[in-house]
RNA sequence: CGGGGUGUGGCGCAGUGGUUAGCGCGCAUGGUUUGGGACCAUGAGGUCGCCGGUUCAAGUCCGGCCACCCCGACCA
């Protein structure tokens, strides 16, 4: 390709709508353009970087015995209703209605349309297993879409399902699918963590996301770097500080006027948090809840949400607090009736907590559980932070933040049970089909990729994603000598199987030595007087300072090497 | 949805109520240049986000709305 005839032009200032380095870098480097909050053109530049991606994962996606297809991104909405899934996802699902007023949406991914057909398709123990997957436009509207490709409403996403016999041969299935997606990852340039991770409103029990360290990442992540667990922090679990075991003692009514939170009740009546008790009151799904949680520990609200299985979940207003009878700010395990407790592990471990008292300014002392007090639902709900124990060893959790480029998730019969995708085993028993899904967001892994690969100058492309392997620059075009041995280099170049960008402007060096970094390819030959002189080209990869000067015959394989090496 | 911010040529920005709205980059034409964003000359390009109000006069003041960005909530 021309640079002279490409489309698309590099800009010297960043345009001030980006704040991500790889947002900043496509926008200079011509590749993308915003239509709307969250959806992009892509120019020619990025539409070849972003199909490269989509090579190198339809590529894995073959390698462990994927069949591509594709299915329609119009759904009827009635299938959602069916897995109860349009309330999981709520306004995230974009609908609309057909002329015939029929309800439809536009795909979010593909659960329920694979289940349905796979359901078609299958009878037999025979017919499995299964990898299917397509590469598609989804929709999703995000209620904040950022970060340019990081997070948008409309995106190409790579959605493989599996479908086995059992829960063994799934596991079979999902552990090919995590070594592809590494695999993956390692060709874009990313090194990227598994971690553990909660499935949301996909349904199923396992899951693991593919996270690229970065602090400009939105997810939170907790690591052991002594064992080597790692989970996003909705996940994450973890082995809080232990409470010495005393006798219990008589419960006790102390004054605590204007005392509302844990801190300053702590610090008044001078006991360590670990030694007051948290009420806190959610509404899930407009029902209140009372929570009660050791008070140095923080509700994890995923986990909550899981635990009561539902779909919102919020903070109780004031108002809904008072409704339900309760005085905010000295709200009291004890007598609560009418609502479901929850209470969470921590509360068992420690004793003589200093709890509210259901009126104002007043708490009780030495409460515990479960003497005093009653819960409907022992479940972890903590939230993991940094310093806290390691869940498998003795080590340390450490935080850090990351992008989520790949998630994969165990879904088991959730679908195949309520769409009635079953076959016959062996012994000609129907049961049904165990599922797993597994998806990776094209455009957020070129992002990503552009993320980790970057310098000052602009972008440093991985040789497999990037849009061409070659920038070629010619200097000082007005020489006929120099021109005509960079068109020469150029056609050869081409016949020998390289994927060429040839800057063939009439600009200054400046300018094109400029462009050529901030465009980023694997390796850049020039051709100009000067190399002319010593009979040869300058050749370099973009992460090298100082160039060498190959002679012209020699320079195919010098190239292959910079490329392959 | 809560908090904050920004809307002025393609990009980055300036513009104290008062002529014909500027500057840099980019763009066009001609010329001089040519190894890390050259220079000179000439020129094109604007519903100042939208609607309404105040005023003799609004890019500028007031009200409403919209769009986009950031933080949070949310995120299969």
């Amino acid at each position: 390709m021309r640079l002279s005839r490409l489309f698309g032009k590099t800009m010297r200032q960043t345009p001030s709508e980006a704040d991500n380095v790889s947002h900043q870098l496509l926008l200079r480097a011509g590749m993308i353009h915003q239509v709307v909050a969250g959806a992009y053109s892509y120019l020619p530049l990025g539409w070849r970087a972003l199909r490269k991606v989509e090579n190198t994962v339809r590529e894995e996606m073959d390698r462990i015995g994927g069949q591509e297809l594709h299915m329609s991104v119009l759904q009827p909405l009635e299938i959602w209703q069916e897995t109860g899934r349009d309330q999981a996802l709520g306004k995230v699902l974009f609908t609309l209605s057909d002329r015939r007023d029929r309800k439809l949406v536009l795909g979010p991914t593909h659960e329920e349309v694979i289940t349905e057909l796979v359901r078609r398709q299958v009878q037999s123990y025979r017919d499995l297993p299964l990898l299917l997957y397509q590469i598609q436009t989804k929709f999703r509207d995000e209620p904040r879409p950022r970060g340019g490709l990081m997070r948008v409403r409309e995106f190409t996403m790579k959605d493989m399902y599996s479908f086995d016999t059992d829960e063994d041969a799934m596991d079979v299935s999902y552990a090919k699918v995590v070594e592809a997606y590494e695999r993956i990852c390692q060709r874009c340039g990313l090194p990227t963590l598994m971690v553990d991770a909660d499935s949301g409103a996909i349904g199923g029990k396992e899951s693991n996301e593919f996270m690229l360290l970065a602090d400009s990442g939105d997810d939170d992540i907790l690591y052991c770097s002594n064992c080597g667990y790692a989970a996003n922090l909705e996940k994450a679990e973890s082995v809080k500080p232990s409470m010495e075991r005393e006798d219990e003692l008589a419960v006790e009514e102390v004054d605590t006027p204007g005392m509302v939170t844990i801190e300053d009740l702590a610090n008044y009546l001078g006991v360590p948090r670990s030694k007051t008790l948290k009420a806190v009151f959610y509404a899930a799904d407009g029902e209140v809840v009372f929570v009660v949680i050791r008070g140095d520990i923080d509700v994890n609200e995923v986990k909550l949400m899981n635990a009561l299985k539902c779909h919102e979940l919020r903070l109780a207003t004031d108002d809904e607090v008072r409704e339900a009878g309760l005085v905010a700010g000295a709200a009291s395990p004890m007598g609560i009736t009418g609502m479901r407790r929850v209470g969470d592990p921590s509360i068992t471990d420690g004793c003589n907590f200093v709890a509210g008292a259901n009126k104002p300014d007043t708490h009780v002392k030495n409460v515990n559980y479960p003497r005093d007090f009653a819960v409907d639902l022992m479940v972890d709900i903590a939230a993991a932070r940094a310093g806290d124990g390691c869940p498998r060893c003795h080590g340390e959790l450490r935080s850090t933040r990351g992008i989520e480029v790949g998630h994969v998730f165990k879904l088991g019969t959730f679908y195949s049970e309520r769409l009635g995708a079953t076959f016959l085993d062996q012994d000609g028993v129907e049961r049904p089909i165990q599922m797993g899904c597994y998806g990776i967001g094209i455009g957020r892994l070129l992002a990503a990729a552009i993320e980790q690969n970057h310098d000052d100058k602009g972008i440093i492309w991985p040789v497999p994603i990037a849009p061409y392997h070659i920038h070629l620059c010619s200097l000082s075009s007005d020489s006929g000598e120099v021109a005509s041995a960079a068109e020469q280099l150029y056609v050869r170049l081409q016949e020998c199987g390289f994927e060429v960008l040839f800057d063939d402007r009439a600009e200054s060096p400046g300018v094109k030595l400029n462009d050529a970094d901030l465009l980023g390819m694997p390796v850049r030959a020039i051709v100009s007087p000067r190399s002319l002189k010593s009979q040869g080209v300058e050749v370099k990869r973009r992460t090298e300072s100082e160039a060498a000067v190959v002679p012209l015959d020699g320079v195919v394989e010098r190239l292959q090497t910079l490329l392959t090496a």
